[in-house]
DNA sequence: GTACGTGGTTTCCTTTTGGTAACCGCAAAA
DNA sequence: TTTTGCGGTTACCAAAAGGAAACCACGTAC
């Protein structure tokens, strides 16, 4: 018995743009958090406040993930108690557009409902 | 011991437009319905190949969720063996914008990662 | 010495999600 | 009569996600 190779010789990814920007914008609260940022750095405790129904984990998660995604910038400050600052990167800034037009359309949404009497359309 | 009503008077939901657009657009498969979506009408089964991983049941359950919300519009055909198709309802075209801008930042991040040697960034 | 604030980490738990596979009803075709 | 295609539905299951609460290190302030 030899072993072969595959005959498909592992097709290149091709990644989907959709799925690729969606896998960066993915998870909770992952948006509002660039949303924020976009508006101006803020430090951990900040967006905590801002967005105030997430906890301390899935923030400290999604910040990781943006930061190796290198779409937000971690800076540590030497005060004391040391402060974290945290914005969007250069690549991040690229985000912004992409989350005005999902704000945008979520205005609409809310007229649209408001008129038809669906109580918020859909709630998380 | 009486009963009382409560202090606060049921705040208004008072919903951030991130979220309730992230609503809509949120769980595994649904911006890209909608993408294929937006290029012209689809049946069930134009979807599903055209989506490729999607399994049936998601792709019912998000068509379902996306028709309760009024995005997408479903129309029965009078065929044999039916068939049904699916479009975007006028107030589903307006999302297309937002789609649209998360495309174009999944292209722009494609480069970005290619020179950066990021083997494809973040997966899902 | 003790408490405080910052920016987390860790553990535990429940809920949600999404996939697989089997099944369904109908009408037409073979 | 059996099969095929369409458009699903259902039951079951494993994994992932996300929340709560406790904990942590560090330097400063009291």
């Amino acid at each position: 018995m030899v072993v072969r190779r595959k005959n498909k010789v592992a097709l290149p990814p091709e990644v989907c743009p959709l799925r690729q920007c969606m896998s960066i914008l993915g998870g909770a609260w992952t948006p509002n958090i660039i949303w924020y940022l976009s508006g101006r750095p803020r430090r951990f405790s900040e967006l905590r406040a801002d967005i105030g129904e997430i906890s301390a984990k899935v923030l400290t998660v999604r910040l990781r993930r943006l930061e190796a995604s290198g779409v937000v910038h971690r800076e540590v400050m030497p005060t004391s108690p040391p402060t974290v600052e945290y914005r969007l990167s250069e690549l991040g800034q690229e985000l912004k557009p992409a989350i005005a037009a999902i704000v945008d359309v979520g205005h609409r949404l809310k007229k649209i409902s408001a008129k038809k009497n669906v109580p918020g359309g859909l709630r998380t």
